[in-house]
DNA sequence: TCCCAGGCGATCT
DNA sequence: AGATCGCATGGG
């Protein structure tokens, strides 16, 4: 299956997923849930998609096939000038529709970590707690975090993080946090919920309603986001007004932070 | 050795 | 309601 249009380097290194990473050869693979797919590249802007069989229209839904990316460029290339500067640097990043549990983990990991750190702590859930497939490991499940037990899972480098992991597998198992169905909800909603789990604020919140709810509206603002509204708007929020691109806008920002 | 990392919860005023 | 502080761990 070939993709078009989309740069998924930029997307590995955009820092929404953790499980994605350039190869030696100039592939890339990428890893979700219990999947495991590769980009070859074939020409400019152009993939080549291997996967599991039965699993290419997962992967266009993964990668926001559906969604008009050029057209929302434009709309940040006629706002101002930062937001163009880092929109034209973007090209090709796409907010990719990952899965709630997994990007409510790896949220609740990154406060307070580097993106390597976040990474390397992420794989090691994986290798302790997924089940191994075809040569990858499938991220855990919310049954074999709350079966694994706090010290286990501190001992993937997570530290005081550990309780909150553990919380939100054990909530997420009894049904008391039903993540799939809370696709349903009104963002006001979801972010109440979301806010119930330990160790999930605003920001944490924010992520997991961008990339595991595609509510592309909503706008994580992170410490670098803070440092970019400070520096270049003269510390007024430019995201309100950015409307229902806001959340993919920062995502643009945020590729572009210290520049 | 020091400082910071895609923050949050507890504990003050 | 707002401000401050401690927090596990790894990397520069």
């Amino acid at each position: 299956m070939r993709m078009t249009g989309i740069d998924p380097y930029k997307i590995a290194q955009s820092g929404q997923c953790f499980r994605m990473r350039a190869l030696a050869d100039g592939s890339v693979e990428a890893l979700a849930g219990r999947e495991r797919a590769l980009l070859r590249p074939v020409g400019a802007e152009e993939f080549e998609l291997e996967c599991a069989p039965g699993q290419e229209n997962a992967w266009r839904t993964y990668f926001d096939e559906a969604l008009d990316y050029d057209a929302i460029e434009r709309d940040a290339l006629g706002r101002d000038e930062r937001l163009a500067r880092a929109a034209a640097k973007a090209h090709g990043l796409r907010i990719l529709r990952q899965d709630p549990w997994e990007t409510l983990i790896s949220f609740l990991i990154s406060q307070r970590k580097s993106i390597p750190a976040i990474r390397g702590c992420v794989e090691k859930l994986c290798e302790r707690f997924g089940e191994k497939r075809d040569g990858a490991f499938a991220f855990p499940t919310a049954r074999a975090l709350a079966e694994a037990g706090e010290e286990a899972l501190r001992a993937c480098g997570v530290g005081y993080r550990a309780p909150y992991l553990a919380d939100a597998a054990a909530r997420t198992l009894s049904g008391a946090l039903p993540l799939d169905e809370m696709g349903g909800l009104p963002s006001e909603a979801l972010l109440e919920r979301l806010l119930t789990v330990r160790g999930v604020g605003v920001k944490v919140a924010s992520c997991v309603m961008l990339y595991g709810y595609h509510r592309l509206d909503v706008c994580p603002v992170d410490v670098w986001i803070e440092r970019t509204i400070q520096a270049d708007y003269g510390g007024a929020s430019p995201f309100p007004g950015y409307g229902a691109n806001a959340g993919i806008f920062q995502q643009y920002l945020f590729m572009d932070r210290g520049a």
